[in-house]
Parts: C-alpha cells; structure tokens; sequence
DNA sequence: GGATCAATCTGGACGGCGTTTAGATATCAT
DNA sequence: ATGATATCTAAACGCCGTCCAGATTGATCC
C-alpha cells in the first residue's frame, strides 16, 4: 500500500530526484516530521538507501528541495490573498490569515521551511522580489502610501513576519480552543489576534 | 576533559536525574541541540546507555525535565524586568527585550523548550501563577488599568507571546546585522520592532 | 547481624538511522 | 562497438533509542 514503485521498475529511475522530493512530501503528511528518514523516502520511491546520494549531498540537501517547494507554495497562497481586495487595510490582514492557514494545513512541510532556515540563520527566499517577504513588505507598503522610509517600512515587515510566525506556530494549541469557539471560528479568532497587535498601527499613522 | 564523573563512583551514583538534566543542558550548550542524544547524556554523566531509563520513561521525558528548568528560568528572567521600571508601558517592551534576550541567550535550551510545547500542542506552564504567559496577561491588565475584558486580555496575551515567540527565533538571523547595526544595537534593534507592532495597541487605546 | 526485597546500574543485544565504499548496470558520445 | 559516465545496489560502519538479563547496592524486617 505503502510504497509507489514496487513494479518493475527500470534500473535507472528517470526522474529520481523529482520523486525523492514527491516521496519525502508524501511521508510528511501521512507521518509527520518525525518519520521522515531518508531511508524511509528511498524505500518510498523504491529505491535502495544510498541511492538518493546520487541526487542529494546528503539528508539536509534533500530537506532544502522539500522546503523550497514549501516556500514557493506559501508565495502562491500570499499572492491569492493579496489580490483578494481593494481595500488595502483587508489585504494586508488577509495576507495574514493566508500565511497562518498555510501553516495550519501544512504543519509538517512549515515545521521543515522553518528548521532549514533556522539552520542557515537566514530568512528564506528575501531576495525573490515575488518571495513572501517581499509580498509583506510590498503590502505595508501599499498602505503608506509609498511614503514609508526604509527603515519603517523593514521594520514593519519584520514585525509583521514575526506576529505570523508566531502565531503560526501557536495555532495548533488546545490551549486556544475555547477562544476560537467564543469568537465563532478560527479566521475570526485569527484576526481578532491580528488586530491585538495593532499590527503596523505606527506605520500606519504616519501615512 | 570531558566526562564529569570518571573517577571510581559509588555503583549508585546517589543523585542521577540530577545529574542527568545537568549533563543535558551543558551538552546542549556546548554542542547544540543536535548532539543532544540519549548516549552522549549518559556518557557525560559517566554512566551507561540504559542507566536513564530508571529514572525517565524516555529520552522525551527528559527533554521534558530540561524544559522544565528553561521555564522556570525564563518566568524568573521575565520577572525580573517586570520590577525594572514604575513606567507602565516601558515595563511591558521590557519584558518583551527580556523574552528575546533569553532565547538569544540560550538559544539550544529555548528550542528544546519549544520543541516540547509543540509536541504537546500546549503552551507551557500555563497554569502556573508565577509563569512567563501569567506575567505577560497581568503586566498587560495592568497597563489597562484593570479595565480591559477578559477576553481582550487573553487576545491580547495571545498576540504579545506571538510577537515574541517570533522574534525569539529569528533575532539570530543574520539578515538583521545591517539593521541592527543602523538602529545602535540588538536592543534598540529590538525595541523599534515592538514599536512597529504597535503591540497592545487596541488595549491600550481602551484603557 | 543476616536474610530478603526493591532500587539501581551494567553489558549486551535489537532494529533503525545517515553515510560511505565497491561493484553492477544502464545511457551516451564517439 | 567501445569506452566513459551516470545511476543504482549490496554491504558495511558507527551512532542512535530502547529493552532485557543479571550484577550490585541500600533499605527493611526478623
């Protein structure tokens, strides 16, 4: 049931690396973090244990292709929700939401995202002027106007990025379960959090 | 140069667990977290590979052990700058730096802690009166002057420990060094993202 | 004090892991 | 066709978490 290429398959794969990268994102679903050996990815695309040092330097390598795909994900989602308004204040909160939701439907492909820049001290994907973060910053902005300094407009994005993060990683708690009821559900609970923080308020006032 | 206790002990070592967590948290100092085995704890305790099991079920519940004293390191840290200062407003960024400042200064015990909540899905030490998330509701209640509902407090909490969980784990980025720098250090660095999060704002505004 | 019992520790084992090496097999350029 | 090169396998290494049988110790009761 398990593995996809039990069949004969030909001794050269053709795309191993494609379905190395399928395999591991398969088994984070179905196993979460914790099963996700390199091993396991071979025996998921039926393939010896060492065959995947053919494609990858070692584990970590294989890790960054996953995450990569992740974060190319995550840019879509914000993308979606970016254009979802005209009003810029909707959007940037509904950026939010996305970014959230994206972590609450993918916990174990976010869990990997993050480990591998924690690992590298770095966020992810800045330079790709359509990577998240640029989508964040160029939301705030938006809202100021285009009259926001350099200084501000990074601050507010990593402050931003810092309360989505956060809260991303939270989201999960039982701890919150009764507030999300209370306040009829987890998007509303989301922006209820959101506005909290009064995210970007200094920005903001200054446009 | 290594190995705390190789000289000819008792067959009974009189306090292990002890020991133990105090050999977790200098490995996981000295080595970060992922030299952080089972084994490699037992053998800087001078003891062997099975001997932990007589005194936690798992290599988890030490971990769980570990965190614990992180906790309680951190609630201890947190209240320390909850007294700094008669400056309502001022106390709360402070505790804020002083979150940020813990996890930057022990950043492998910080992760173990995380780790730990994640795996429960809970945040930590929540009931406790004295803990970290207590702290941060009661400063937060006491900036509104004890006017602020409950559920506006809780919300509040919520995003307060967002924000910093956040920044916790990206202060190491090396993507802030120019930032930092311009700003006048880490802390002013700091104190500028909390006050673009306008954090607490909509409390506040209330109060 | 001596016998008994529970607690604690050791040595050895098991399977799984990441990784390396040597050799087999297939593809590709000439 | 031949040889170079890319890809895959089989087997091994050392490390890991965990379990088990047996040795050692401390406590308890007579």
């Amino acid at each position: 049931m398990s593995n996809a290429a039990a069949e004969s398959r030909p001794y050269h794969h053709g795309d191993l690396s494609r379905a190395l990268v399928d395999a591991a994102r398969k088994i984070l679903e179905s196993e979460g973090p914790a099963a996700l050996s390199l091993r396991a990815v071979a025996r998921e695309a039926g393939v010896s244990p060492a065959a995947p040092y053919h494609h990858f330097k070692d584990k970590n390598e294989l890790l960054e292709a996953v995450a990569h795909e992740g974060w190319e994900a995550l840019d879509e989602a914000l993308a979606k929700a970016r254009v979802s308004t005209d009003d810029k204040r909707a959007r940037m909160s509904n950026i939010g939401v996305a970014y959230v939701c994206f972590a609450r439907d993918n916990p174990a492909l976010y869990r990997v995202m993050y480990d591998r820049s924690r690992d590298k001290d770095a966020l992810p994907e800045k330079a790709k002027e359509d990577g998240a973060y640029c989508q964040v910053r160029e939301t705030i902005n938006e809202i100021g106007g285009g009259h926001v300094s350099d200084i501000d407009l990074e601050l507010a994005t990593i402050a931003a990025w810092c309360a989505g993060h956060g809260l991303a990683e939270m989201i999960g708690f039982k701890h919150f379960a009764g507030l999300k009821a209370q306040l009829g559900g987890e998007e509303a609970f989301l922006r209820a959090v959101f506005e909290h923080l009064g995210m970007f308020a200094k920005v903001i006032d200054r446009a």
